[in-house]
DNA sequence: ACAAACTTTGGACGCCGTACAGCAACGGTG
DNA sequence: CACCGTTGCTGTACGGCGTCCAAAGTTTGT
């Protein structure tokens, strides 16, 4: 009926059965209309993900990080953290953000957010550009990641279950062929985990700060469990 | 007639029309069989997808980067620049390797590669897993918002052409609701430039670097020549 | 009350992935 | 050489898909 309403529906459907299951035709049925009512409001089914990629994307709160008493490090971790959150709570919404331009209102909003935040850390407008760009291929990359191989519906199982499943699949490579991957699958498991997210995101900020005026952080040099070198 | 020959029909589809091109049916055509005939060498159309994404990886070069005369930082850019390429050459591609596990042997035999890449940096195992991770994150996050849009066919337009009319785009940008964005308006539309991506590959490599022993590294802080702070 | 504008529907078209049964070529065994 | 089991491929069919068209229904303005 409204455009509210399909999308509505789509989200439901993406979420329960994963992207397959959000068709035309199954989105008019779960509204209660017919498939070709859907044209109504939509041009096309593309126009139809599209918008609830924005729509996604605008229920990120931004007001969160504005506020300027917190250091920028710590903002820009938080507003990291939420995106993170935003889109693996929709697995099978995430191929629409990372496969489409990010050119909406929402996208343009965050990006103007990302902006200020590293103007604030010291940045000047082109480096902030850049460093908003890199920590976006972050975020969309390590999400990408985090719910890749999700085709079914279901939200994403908990974080542990997912670390300690893909252990058991890793256990099982060949130490003769891959040493360092066997050596090293315990920590490889964790790929999917806040940990990991946390860990490369420091890594990035750390990579950024050398930009920023003199400042060197709150946590020298490693700010993840696992981070010592022999 | 054979895996190979599909695979070969299907990458050619893909690059030709897209995703959607690479339709059992047309694979089919194209290599001179019934639709169905596929069907005797993979189980179904997702194995064929899963197939091409392993081959394309493994056309990665990886003897290059075994050179330990070089510096691992020089070696880690050569491998994320190789593997830029290699993805980018068949942008209809990019979403079978972001969209599924990367489980195969050639990601395996990546990944291995990668791990000596970063012990050689002096990072211990768990370490050099975890910016294994990071880097493979930020390559395929970089990648598939370089092609994201691109749901035709064709290559991806060369390299200029793109930053011309993404420039183009976010001249259009209202300066009262996004200032800053429209301020830096022209650095964004280099997002999906070897530039931004050598700037993001290096501020992760120095964010890493910290983790190794005590080198800083070729160049200290700007590695971009618009990394410079007002 | 009537006309105009908008919304929804029934039906159809062509394409999709895939299952089943049958046909053609072939290698090994008598 | 004749036989036969295995393997590769085709013909055909089913249900689902996105989308178009003309017709029917509904709302709105006057």
């Amino acid at each position: 009926m409204t455009e509210a309403k399909i999308l509505d529906a789509a989200l439901r459907l993406l979420d329960q059965g994963g992207p397959a299951a959000a068709s035309v035709r199954r989105i008019a049925a779960e509204v209660g209309v017919a498939p070709n009512a859907i044209y109504t409001y939509f041009p096309d089914k593309a126009a139809v993900l599209r918008a609830l990629a924005e729509r996604l994307l605008g229920g990120v709160d931004h007001d969160v990080f504005a506020d300027l008493e917190q250091h920028w490090r710590i903002r820009v971790e938080a507003l990291a953290l939420e995106l993170r959150v935003t889109l693996t709570a929709h697995p099978g919404a995430v191929g629409l953000l990372v496969g489409g331009p990010l050119d909406g209102p929402s996208s343009m909003a965050l990006n103007e957010r990302l902006l200020q935040l590293f103007a604030d850390a010291g940045l000047g407008p082109d480096a902030a550009a850049q460093a908003s760009y890199l920590l976006m291929v972050y975020v969309f990359g390590s999400v990408s990641r985090e719910v890749a191989g999700v085709h079914g519906g279901g939200p994403l199982p908990p974080e542990q279950e997912r670390v300690a499943a893909r252990r058991a699949e890793l256990s099982a490579v060949p130490s003769d062929r891959f040493p360092l991957t066997a050596a090293a699958a315990v920590t490889m498991a964790g790929s999917t985990s806040t940990e990991q997210y946390v860990w490369g995101l420091r890594r990035i900020l750390a990579g950024l700060s050398a930009l920023s005026d003199g400042d060197d952080g709150p946590d020298g040099v490693d700010g993840a469990p696992e981070a010592a070198a022999p």
